[in-house]
DNA sequence: GATTGGATCGCCT
DNA sequence: GGCGATCCAATCG
């Protein structure tokens, strides 16, 4: 982990802002919804606030294909819910699920294709405070690990939804040199009924602030 | 207007 | 492994 990479974790996201790097661009997002969900893998996610900036490591993510996926949202057409799906590539899809939590997840493809990704877990990279405080542990593994823990210790709540993963008060950057992803492994989705068994959650192997290895 | 069940989590045994 | 918390969107009437 951070160890072996040469940086404190916090001073990873002084690396990425810092250097100027900029956030991934639409076009990152506009492309098969199984391809952004892989190369999601091993990129800074980055949440902007006034009480403060944290930064995590996407180590879990999940596709959602769209009208022909029958787990996704979108599945049985355009709703209030679900409308950003419906919009461009690049905008935040959140929704709120079991009367306690928010999930986050970024539109792909486009307005024909209303498909997302969603974002299952962060290794906690820099305002471990800030996310330890939302949170309400100080265990390091259990920051960010499951999309209702993610959401909640980046402070995303309705407020966040169909806002842009560029310019926005969520982005992504890629991966740093000293930091690129390793092996990617594939399994079925968690927590659905419909289309159980297709492989369409991605993490890296061997990562423990994966949810379910 | 009422009912139902969910892309979850944490605590219990 | 099981279950309760707790809300709202979707569906049905």
């Amino acid at each position: 982990m951070n160890q072996n990479r040469g940086l404190d974790r916090e001073d990873i996201l002084h690396a990425i802002l810092g250097a100027g790097l900029k956030p991934l661009p639409f076009s990152f997002y506009s492309r098969d919804t199984r391809t952004v969900a892989c190369e999601l893998l091993g990129t800074y996610m980055v949440r902007f606030s006034p009480e403060g900036t944290v930064c995590g490591r996407v180590v879990e993510t999940e596709a959602y294909l769209g009208r022909e996926d029958p787990a996704c949202h979108s599945a049985r057409g355009p709703t209030p819910r679900n409308a950003v799906m419906f919009g461009p590539a690049g905008r935040a899809y959140v929704y709120f699920i079991y009367g306690m939590y928010y999930c986050f997840n970024v539109t792909t493809e486009d307005e024909k294709t209303p498909a997302a990704v969603l974002l299952r877990a962060l290794e906690p990279v820099a305002g471990i405070e800030l996310m330890s405080r939302r949170r309400g542990t100080r265990e390091i593994k259990k920051l960010c690990r499951g999309p209702g823990c993610l959401a909640q210790a980046l402070g995303i709540d309705k407020e966040i939804n169909g806002t842009s993963v560029v310019d926005g008060p969520v982005r992504f950057y890629p991966p740093l040199p000293h930091d690129l992803p390793g092996e990617i492994a594939v399994a079925p989705r968690v927590g659905i009924t419909q289309a159980a068994d297709w492989p369409l959650r991605y993490y890296l192997k061997g990562n423990p602030f994966v949810s379910r290895p």
